[in-house]
DNA sequence: TTGTAAGCGTTATCAA
DNA sequence: TTGATAACGCTTACAA
């Protein structure tokens, strides 16, 4: 690989000291302008382009931002990692990204890969699989910066982005009711989630507010195969007790219900009404269209991006204090929950 | 940010030469085995962890793969990075993540981003706008191994992964035509698009090859604007001699055709035949079930990194020599193309 | 305003 | 088998 030309080669070419090019090039107030004009002509004209690792080795940052996420394949994450994206590019920061794959030991060892200082800050979600939590303690320890969102872990005192879970899994479970759901089955992924409690209590707390009592086996714990969700869900369905209401607390178990419901003889929504919290485009596409509750991912993102710029380029002005930052969802009716 | 020991502690505190112990480190034979388990054992005690920037400064390889993708909400796309990181994290690579959204201003940043050897390598899919390539071609004259996948740019002498596009298009129109279509309609992102000329080709043919004619308006260059999209496809349907059939050569056109279609008083497959190339993972939920042409993305991936990872740990032995490695798509028919 | 020199944490060369 | 030293390319005290 040919490198170009170094900082020393530049400041040979200009007959000038290799510490007045690099100060010229940072714009630096000891500098005439007559110089830096020279300088950064000439630069330009080499093709300079400054050696990002010796950079990174003296003034110990990177310029980048890593980012864990547990799934790629995914509508609400995709969105999120552009929107953490839009803004990095604009200061200037790159990204790294992982994909936990769901999976702990998969997560453990990125985090340890990032515990030698690659990325200048982490921001994740962490795998549905993650109840041990020492390897995101050791990374705060090290004092790298780090955010959760959606997927958060209370116990690392940092600051988190989610969404309003609990409100809209209560709205989302109300209006099953109002559209006349007796019924109500609440699918999670893991009940370690964070998103799973909050979602779990908010569909709890409609079902009583509605005079419901909470049937525990409608409270139906997915795993991370497709198909053996398909046939679980499936499974509740063809009970004597089935429900009439589902409520998937991510978009996945949602088309898992609809392929699950293929295989049966019911129909949606007639005689099972469904609302997912889903990002998907497509909603309206689907047989009947998905009534969904859409995160905020792009401004999560964001957010997330904004808040850990902000920590890295003015560090004392800005901690990371331990809060959750809550942006609403908002849910939009389509068929999947009409009334008869 | 707390960077825990470096080399020189770490060899105080075994009372060595941190040369010794960064030989010992890396099993170099001229350390005895006694030493090397000392060091070894303190290491890990320590939890020593190399300074990635200083080795990179010192090796002139970043351990990074920098991939550089279109759009991000594409599951296509996304198979393929789940591919490539497969691979990469197999090898111990981290891989810098980019999305130029389409847009050829963006891609020619990111590209020169990369000019300055932050990453080992680049695989990239060009953007829907890139007809000017002198970015690409600076990057290649830098010698930084380069690899196109799926949106190739053929003038860049090194190895390229596709689909076999023609082919699939041509199979794909011939099962429209089977099937019963007299007007099959082309639906494309763009004309400069390596895979658009191909997927276009193979349209043709089986057109002639039918001896049908084929009609310029037939062949729809669409934009980046999904409502835009949408509008021109209506627009097609309405007019007096509209398509019976529709081949997208790309996913979201053919949720486009769907958007379109429920515009209009037309039923797939009665008066519309689709067929798509597409990875979505609900092709069958949707309504009707889209008959589709699906990339071996995660494989695509796979030997992307593969084949780098050979050119980067073996540079003498391989070489990225200039052709186009084609894996076969899969046709998996569905409602959207039944016969009447 | 510019130049000299040290140092970031590694690895490689050469010497012991 | 191990140690001293230089070098990778940059930034920043300190000197001029």
């Amino acid at each position: 690989m040919n490198n170009g030309v170094n900082l020393k080669e530049l400041a040979a070419e200009l007959k000038l000291a290799p510490s007045t090019v690099s100060r010229a090039l940072n714009d630096s107030w000891e500098i005439s302008e007559a110089t830096k004009k020279k300088v950064i002509s000439m630069a330009e004209k080499l093709n300079y382009q400054p050696n990002p690792f010796a950079r990174s080795l003296r003034e110990n940052k990177s310029k980048t931002i890593a980012v864990i996420i547990p799934e790629r394949i995914n509508n609400f994450f995709a969105q999120v990692m552009d929107g953490i994206e839009n803004i990095a590019q604009e200061h200037g920061y790159h990204l790294l990204v992982y994909n936990t794959h769901e999976d702990v030991d998969r997560e453990k060892k990125i985090v340890n890969l990032l515990l030698n200082g690659r990325a200048d800050a982490v921001v994740m979600s962490v795998s549905s699989q993650t109840s041990d939590i020492s390897h995101l303690e050791k990374l705060y320890a090290r004092g790298l910066p780090l955010i959760f969102f959606d997927r958060i872990c209370t116990d690392i005192p940092t600051t988190k982005f989610i969404t309003n879970d609990y409100e809209s899994s209560y709205q989302g479970t109300k209006h099953l009711i109002q559209q006349g759901c007796k019924k109500v089955a609440f699918l999670m992924l893991s009940k370690e989630l964070s998103i799973t409690k909050e979602r779990h209590r908010g569909y709890l707390d409609a079902l009583l507010e509605a005079g419901l009592s909470p049937e525990p086996a409608f409270s139906l714990n997915c795993s991370m195969c497709e198909e053996q969700n398909i046939e679980l869900i499936r499974e509740m369905l063809w009970s004597n007790n089935r429900p009439d209401g589902i409520l998937a607390s991510v978009e996945k178990l949602a088309l898992a219900t609809y392929q699950a419901v293929k295989r049966t003889k019911l129909r949606i929504p007639q005689d099972l009404k469904v609302i997912s919290f889903s990002n998907m485009g497509i909603a309206g596409l689907l047989e009947p269209s998905l009534t969904t509750i859409t995160q905020p991912a792009i401004t999560i993102g964001q957010e997330c991006a904004k808040l850990l710029i902000k920590k890295l380029t003015k560090p004392k002005q800005n901690d990371l204090i331990d809060q959750v930052i809550t942006i609403p969802s908002k849910i939009t009716i389509r068929s999947s929950t009409l009334a008869e």
